[in-house]
DNA sequence: CAAATAGTGTCTCTGAGACACTATCCG
DNA sequence: CGGATAGTGTCTCAGAGACACTATTTG
C-alpha cells in the first residue's frame, strides 16, 4: 500500500484532506430455546429508545477490538468474536458530522450474558427489535441472515454448543435458529461426517443414551477466553 | 446513530479522537476469452512495481463514489459499478500512518477498458497478479472468488454481455468464468428459467441459428453495495 | 410395562447428468 | 453434401426424504 500513489492529479496528499471519524456497530446475538434468536440492545444515553451497541475506534485499535470494547463496556459481555458486515456511508447519516460506521455481528451462547448490565441492556426477539433507526435494522437483518446460512450446512459453526453433545441437542439448536424443525434422519446423516465421534455416550438423559460428539477439531476459536 | 451514545466512560466524545485516513482500493476484473480473468493493475507513483488503483475519501464523499473516482482518473476507466467488500485495519498497514482501507472489487466488459491509459496500466490474468503487497492478492482473490459464485448459478449476473445474447455466448463466457467446460445440456436448462426469450433469432452465426435471450427484467443494476 | 429417544436399514421418487436424435444454418 | 451448432426428448443412477424397525434407557 504506501507511498505516494494516493496523491491525487492536484498533488495532495494524505494531511491534506479532512478525515471521517470511524464507528462500529454490532449485532449481537444469542439463541433462547423458547424465543429463538435474540438480539441486544443497549440503552442509549441521554435519550429514549435502544439502539445496537456501538463506539468510535480509538487511535490504532483494531475494528474488532473496538467492537469486544463496545460489547464489554456497554453490555457486560465478554469473549466475543465479532464478523465484520459492511460499512455504512451515508454522509449525511450520523447528524454530528461525517461518520463512518463498520456493521459488525457476534454470537454468544446464553450463558455470556448472564453478567449484561440489567438496567443497560435487553434482549429481544430478532423479529421485533423495537423501533431502531434504519442501519441498525440492516445489520441485525444481515446478522440473522448471515448466522441461518452457516448454520444451514455446518454443525454450530459458531460454537454455541459446549464441547461436546448430543445429535439431539445439535439439531433442538439448529431447529431453533432455522425456525423449522429438521428431518431426524437427514439431518444426523449429514452432520455425522462433519463431526468426531467421542465413544462416550450420555448418561442421566432421557430414552437410550446417545453418543457424545465433538466439532472437527478446527482450534476451537481463539480468544474464547474471559 | 446520532446522539451522545458514542460518549465513552470517560465521556469523551467525537471530537476528542484522532480520526484516522480512510482509503478505498479496488480489484477491477474483466474477461478476456483466451485468457480468462485479467485484473487491472496501476504503475504506482514514485515506485517501481504496480498496484491496485486506489485513492483516498474525499470529504462527505461516498466510498462507491471514491472508486469511480480512482477508476476514471488513474485508468481512464468509467460505468463501474463497485461492489463493497472489507476494511482492512492493520494499524502499521500503511508506513504513512494510520490508513483504513475499504476493499473493492469490481467486473466491466472489456470494451470499457478500450480507453484506459495504455502507459499508467496493465491488464495481468488475476492467477499471476505479480509482485504486489498482502491486502492486494487478497482483494484479487476475493473478488475472483466473488464473481465465480455469482457465474455459478446466475446467467451474467455482471452484465458483461450485451443485451441479447445466445445460449452458447452465455455459457462460453461462463465457461471462461469459471474455468471449466460447463454441460451443454444442464446449462440450457438452467439458465433458460432465468432468462427472458426475445423471440428473435441470431443472424450470421455458423449453423443453425440461435435463439436471443435477454436478462430478466430487473432494474439494470442500481447501486447496490455490499 | 409404557413412553421416549437412539441408531440403522430400506424404499421411493426426483432431478442432475449423459446421451441421442432431429433441425437448420454456412460454405 | 459435410461440418457445425441449436433444440428437444429420453435413460440412468445417486441422493434426499420418508418410513420402518430394533435397541436401550427412565419413570
Amino acid at each position: 500500500m504506501a507511498d505516494k500513489r494516493f496523491r491525487d492529479s492536484s498533488g495532495k496528499s494524505l494531511d491534506d484532506y479532512p478525515r471521517p471519524s470511524v464507528a462500529v456497530d454490532t449485532a449481537l446475538l444469542t439463541v433462547d430455546p423458547d424465543r429463538g434468536l435474540m438480539v441486544l440492545e443497549v440503552k442509549r444515553d441521554n435519550t429514549s429508545g435502544w439502539g445496537l451497541p456501538g463506539t468510535f475506534l480509538h487511535p490504532n485499535e483494531r475494528l474488532a477490538d473496538a467492537v469486544r470494547r463496545s460489547l464489554l463496556h456497554k453490555a457486560g459481555v465478554s469473549g466475543v468474536e465479532p464478523h465484520q458486515w459492511r460499512v455504512f456511508d451515508e454522509p449525511d447519516r450520523d447528524d454530528r458530522g461525517w461518520v463512518l460506521s463498520v456493521a459488525h455481528w457476534a454470537v454468544v451462547p446464553t450463558e455470556r450474558l448472564a453478567s449484561r448490565l440489567a438496567t443497560q441492556t435487553r434482549l429481544v426477539p430478532v423479529g421485533s427489535p423495537g423501533r431502531l433507526i434504519y442501519d441498525h435494522r440492516l445489520i441485525i437483518d444481515a446478522a440473522v441472515n448471515h448466522v441461518r446460512d452457516c448454520y444451514r450446512s455446518e454443525p454450530d459453526p459458531e460454537g454455541l454448543l459446549d464441547e461436546t453433545f448430543t445429535m439431539r441437542e445439535l439439531r433442538l439448536l439448529h431447529d431453533t435458529v432455522l425456525e423449522h424443525q429438521l428431518d431426524r434422519d437427514w439431518f444426523r446423516r449429514e452432520m455425522k461426517a462433519k463431526l468426531e465421534a467421542t465413544g462416550t455416550m450420555s448418561v442421566g438423559t432421557r430414552g437410550r443414551p446417545a453418543e457424545l460428539f465433538r466439532r472437527r477439531s478446527t482450534p476451537p476459536r481463539a480468544s474464547r477466553s474471559s
